[in-house]
RNA sequence: GGGCGGUUAGCUCAGUUGGUUAGAGCACCUGCUUUACACGCAGGGGGUCGCAGGUUCGACUCCUGCACCGCCCACCA
């Protein structure tokens, strides 16, 4: 056999790639057992965000758990799907092809587009935007394909999904459905979160706090029949003051006590108000009396249901105030020509435009501020895709009941094991701090619609209350275009007919279906019995509030089960300044040129020496390392077979070793194999890394070549050769195997230069048995324990004279005396040959006696 | 404000249930063309393990407090 001259990862990995795949050796068989298959619940990637090193990060570590897995006999379900609606694909698609999609639109197949079409955009239906959607990211689905592809994942191919496609449009609208007639789900209208720019409602877990600047504004509310004109609120939201319906300050507070139930008049609208004692109402804060508008914040909410105050409703979901009328039913104003003057300049504006705007008439005004502002940075709600802060808009939204379950809710949590195990307790919190059941409509459009219809009263209202839902062999639907059973298109939103809900579902609603998607679930329930629950959840940390807790919401409401038995967190990549990578930090690094320039392998070398759980600092020496380690195992591997290559295997069975040498470096095999698969079976693939690496090239490399080396050049098929290369043959295969999960594609080619027909092997390193102690039970213990070490003081104190003198290794040396006791000298007595061997040593002369300090003293004479 | 992590060599990180002299890789220094590999080999320098207490025969490891860094959550009139 001609073995390579040099390492070259670029040409060997697309040869492996296409082998790989014709023999499909990543392929879920069906036919196998729950108990035999390893069930991976994989991410999807968010197709529409651009490629960066953090994702082959993540990545890699799912794909080091998976092929230990496999190599451990497991039938691996390991499927891929692209996560793909949502809006950050929106919004590349309305900018691309210059759309907007209207709901009220119908579907027109012979509608074409063009990319840059210039003027006004063109409004289309949503199925046709839709359809437009899923054609951009069909382009970044497959760029993510050949990286996934090139990085050496081991998906199989054949379970791959898309979140937009008909099948998960089918799981989710049917997940709904099941929901909706369990009473899991419900429709209400109820001030929600809304975003004013991609104006839909949004839930909690997509909210985020930021830093923005502000101001407190103190306003003089006057008071009826009081003893005082006025009292002063401090607001951040001036804006909001005709939307005032209540002033509240806590019970015990004597500046207001003498207050309450009294009336406040609100300054520019006239607006009389009560006052009330409220133990939530904060005295430290600004003035300690407080304004409640419809509304500011959560806790006006809270006051305004609590006290059943009037809706009073100024901000529309564009974020504009809406033209009200001060004087009519519900716009109470002591003087409304007035108030209606000022509200007539507020009309119109925008929220911060409608601030502005107010503090300009409040200092004009006499009497309405009662002392300059007070500017300060305050952290204000705002969507984690948007950029204005959030507005609280009483809207008909559907939901998800999760407030009456949070006990049981962290009651699954507990159930699941999280790696790293403190990664629970982000759970926990989270879900103790629920504050509202899961809002799950989004007026968005690229999105799995929600598949209701309601029934239009003979006076052309829609009657929410009536609900027509399709049944599940319909599914998927929507009713934008599509007519409920029973009645015709042309009764769509008439008097008498239906009308579709034009409303899509959080991206979420679907990406918590992950488990039952690959699984086909409704589909195939007994493909779902043998899939689901799966065994791990591989995700980083900052979804776990999102994508981990809603799909165990999800397995708890349709099947009282916990998705999976494990979850396993990756950190994040940091750039070396420690700050997350991301495109809108510009700090990102593509990685093709990285797998260009080193290989794959060497990346996914690099992922591997990170932790589960602990983010990482980018480091591009670490892929030289990577590189250099491949290079090694690929010499070592040259030359470990080019040692037994022309002896016939039957030869190089464990009795062949006889030598103690080497039954001594398999003793040390032993325990490495012991601690290497404990930690990968707590899916600590790092440690498991450092254990094979370190031995790799330390004992096996740096140690036991050099000391077998002049036994496998003897030039009879001597009982010292055989043992030597018996040994290396199995240290070597076992080595390779435990290097596979890691480094698949250099393995793989150096497992095919001679172990593909060992029996009990695969053809593939990734299909063959990961190492056991069962494997070397044949080969007898060297005599004592100690040989080993023993061996290498002997070599290190050679090695150091050598050292010391400036002299190579292969230098001669005249004789070397060693003194030990007993036991020891007897086990140095087996190994000296290899020794000698080794070092080029003439004579060495082994002297019974008190080494002194440690286990052997030894004496080296150079010349 | 609450919580969760972290703080070990110049840098990046290990350190198994407390037990000799605290490890690795990178970087640095010295030497070595040695028939697998100079992408290598051999050797070396470099750390009072964030700070202060405590428990213990013994603490990087356990407890308490503090400081700093990161993250999560909350507040945000």
């Amino acid at each position: 056999m001609e073995l390579p001259k040099k390492y070259k990862a670029g040409q060997t990995e697309q040869c492996w790639r296409d082998h790989w795949k014709e023999t499909g050796v990543y392929a879920w068989d069906s036919t196998r057992g729950r108990d035999e298959t390893f069930v991976v619940d994989t991410p999807p990637p968010t197709v529409s965000g651009s490629l960066h090193v953090g994702h082959l990060f993540s990545y890699a570590h799912q794909d080091f758990i998976v092929r230990y897995q496999r190599m451990q006999g497991k039938n691996i379900f390991f499927p891929i799907g692209w996560d793909d609606n949502g809006l950050p694909t929106e919004r590349r698609v309305q900018n691309m092809y210059n759309v907007k999609c209207d709901a009220h639109l119908h579907f027109d197949p012979d509608l074409e587009f063009k990319r840059g079409r210039k003027g006004e955009p063109l409004r289309i239906s949503r199925t046709n935007f839709i359809n437009l959607c899923d054609e951009v990211t069909r382009e970044d689905e497959e760029a993510f394909r050949r990286l996934w592809t090139r990085l050496g994942l081991s998906y199989d191919w054949d379970e791959e999904y898309a979140t937009i496609n008909d099948h998960c449009r089918r799981i989710s609208q049917y997940s709904f459905l099941e929901l909706l007639e369990k009473g899991e789900v419900y429709q209400a209208e109820r001030p929600v979160m809304w975003d004013i720019d991609f104006q839909t409602a949004i839930a909690q877990a997509e909210v985020v706090d930021k830093e923005m600047r502000g101001a407190f504004h103190y306003l003089r509310f006057g008071v009826q029949d009081g003893d005082r004109a006025h009292v002063v609120i401090a607001t951040t939201r001036p804006e909001l003051l005709p939307a005032c319906v209540a002033v509240l300050a806590h019970p015990d507070d004597e500046r207001y006590k003498p207050l309450f139930g009294k009336k406040a008049i609100t300054p520019l609208f006239h607006a009389p108000v009560p006052i009330m004692a409220d133990p939530q109402a904060d005295p430290e804060k600004g003035t300690g009396i407080v304004m409640v508008c419809t509304f500011g914040d959560q806790t006006d909410v809270e006051w305004w249901r609590e006290y059943k105050l009037p809706l009073r409703q100024i901000v529309g979901w564009d974020g504009c105030l809406m033209p009200v009328t001060f004087g009519e039913p519900g716009w109470e104003s002591a003087d409304p020509d007035a108030a209606n003057a000022v509200y007539g300049q507020l009309a119109g504006l925008s929220v911060s435009k409608a601030q502005k705007k107010i503090v300009e008439i409040a200092e004009a005004t006499d009497g309405v501020l009662d002392r300059p502002r007070l500017d300060i940075t305050h952290a204000v709600r705002v969507f984690d895709k948007g950029d204005r802060p959030l507005e609280l808009i009483p809207t008909r939204q559907w939901f998800a009941r999760i407030m009456d379950k949070k006990e049981a809710l962290i009651g699954q949590g507990n159930k699941i094991q999280w790696h790293p195990a403190f990664m629970r307790t982000r759970y926990e919190h989270w879900v103790e701090g629920l504050k509202e059941d899961w809002c799950l409509s989004r007026q968005r459009f690229f999105g799995v619609p929600i598949p209701v219809w309601y029934r239009v009263d003979d006076d052309g209202q829609v009657r929410y209350d009536e609900r027509i839902v399709p049944s599940a062999d319909e599914l998927p639907i929507d009713p934008l275009d599509d007519a409920p059973a029973g009645f015709t298109e042309d009764q769509r939103d008439q008097p008498g007919g239906f009308s579709g809900d034009p409303d899509v579902l959080d991206t979420w609603a679907t990406s918590s279906l992950t488990p039952q998607i690959a699984t086909k679930w409704i589909l195939d329930r007994e493909r779902h019995g043998k899939l689901f629950p799966m065994d791990i959840r591989p995700q980083s940390h900052e979804i776990i509030r999102t994508w981990a807790f809603y799909t165990i919401v999800k397995a708890y409401l349709h099947e009282n089960e916990i998705p999976w038995r494990h979850v396993v967190i990756s950190g994040w990549i940091l750039d070396p300044d420690r700050k997350k990578m991301s495109k809108s930090q510009g700090n990102v690094v593509t990685p093709e040129p990285l797998l260009d320039e080193f290989g794959a392998d060497s990346v996914r070398y690099w992922a591997a020496r990170a932790r589960l759980g602990v983010d990482t600092a980018y480091d591009e020496q670490m892929f030289r390392v990577g590189k250099r380690l491949c290079t090694k195992l690929f010499n070592a591997s040259k030359f470990a077979i080019g040692r037994f290559a022309g002896i016939d295997p039957a030869q190089l069975g464990p009795e062949a070793i006889t030598v103690e040498t080497d039954r001594a470096v398999i003793r040390e095999l032993r325990p490495l194999i012991e601690r290497a698969t404990a930690a990968f079976d707590e899916f600590d693939y790092a440690q498991a890394l450092s254990l094979v690496e370190d031995f790799f090239w330390r004992t096996f490399c740096d140690n036991y070549l050099e000391l077998a080396k002049s036994r496998t050049y003897e030039e009879e098929l001597t009982e010292g050769r055989l043992s030597a290369a018996a040994t290396l043959r199995l240290v070597h295969r076992a080595l390779v195997r435990m290097m596979a999960p890691y480094v698949p594609y250099l393995t793989e080619e150096v497992w095919h230069w001679c172990y593909t027909d060992d029996p009990g092997m695969h053809e593939s390193v990734h299909r063959s048995p990961w190492p056991t102690l069962d494997e070397l039970a044949a080969v007898p213990e060297p005599a004592g324990p100690q040989t080993y070490e023993a061996t290498i003081v002997v070599v290190e104190a050679v090695r150091k004279a050598k050292t010391d003198a400036n002299l190579s290794m292969s230098a001669p040396v005249k004789s070397v005396s060693v003194t030990a006791k007993q036991p020891v000298l007897e086990l140095l007595g087996a190994t000296i040959e290899d020794i000698k061997g080794m070092l080029h040593i003439e004579q060495a002369e082994l002297t019974e006696g008190d080494p002194g300090e440690g286990l052997v003293a030894v004496q080296t004479n150079l010349s």
